[in-house]
DNA sequence: TTCGTTGCAAACATTTTGCAGTTTC
DNA sequence: GAAACTGCAAAATGTTTGCAACGAA
């Protein structure tokens, strides 16, 4: 039980933290998120650590907003919307996608399909509002 | 007719590149396939004159495959595959994102929605046949 | 002369890596 | 002691920018 509790602290710690989160955020943002917690984290180990839990299909990869790359501990393909103006991630977690078009574009591409990502972008609320 | 003709030369070149073929390439491989016809051309003019063009509108950007950027000349929304083995883009154009998901998702955001990119990923054909 | 475009090199931002030190078993 | 995890600093990568030179009007 006590075991590994501590070997793993941290990387345990940025795995709970882009669980508990819904923000999908960037390596900078789970290292300043996790500052209180563990104030000598390193940023390496962040970016460590999340490229484990990619490799073990623990979360996924949104890919990048504005050059940096965003994670998403939710790894069933889901649908996001994009704001332009503050580069919020949000879930669309009502909609999917058709089986149908997945199956299409299986046939289009004449290959294996194993992932999709819808991604909407345009102006969030609050920035509709500041603007 | 003659006028301008050659002080846009290389951006002509660099757009012409990238409305001409369907490959969805990165400012390198655009660099790269201009070699030949401007073997002087800097990688520094391409990544300026992508900027532009998208900027203008003239051109989109896929977002980042493999940590580098891709461009697409067709600036109607349209879905695309992306290969996990070798980064390759196609477009499925037959395919589209039903309205009523787009409206969906406008009111799912309580926002503005002016844009949106389907991708799905997996094997394209070639790389199934060599693995 | 003025304006826009370009090449070069330097700067920049994000991400990855090497290595030594620490912790756990 | 062996193996795994981490911090730090350096390196690597992709992209942007400052500046001087050039070309067109």
């Amino acid at each position: 039980m006590e075991a590994n509790t501590k070997q793993f602290r941290k990387r345990n710690a940025i795995l709970s933290c882009i669980q508990e989160t819904d923000c999908h955020p960037s390596a900078e943002t789970v290292h300043a998120m996790l500052q209180k917690e563990h104030p000598d984290i390193s940023l390496a180990t962040v970016y460590r650590n999340l490229a484990l839990f990619k490799r073990q299909g623990l979360i996924t990869s949104l890919g990048t907003v504005n050059g940096v790359e965003r994670f998403d501990a939710n790894t069933h393909p889901h649908v996001h919307f994009i704001c332009n103006g503050c580069d919020a991630v949000l879930d669309l977690p009502e909609m999917q996608v058709p089986k149908e078009l997945c199956q299409q574009a299986a046939q289009g591409a004449s290959g294996q399909v194993t992932n999709y990502q819808l991604i909407f972008t345009g102006t969030c609320q609050d920035c509709t509002n500041t603007i």
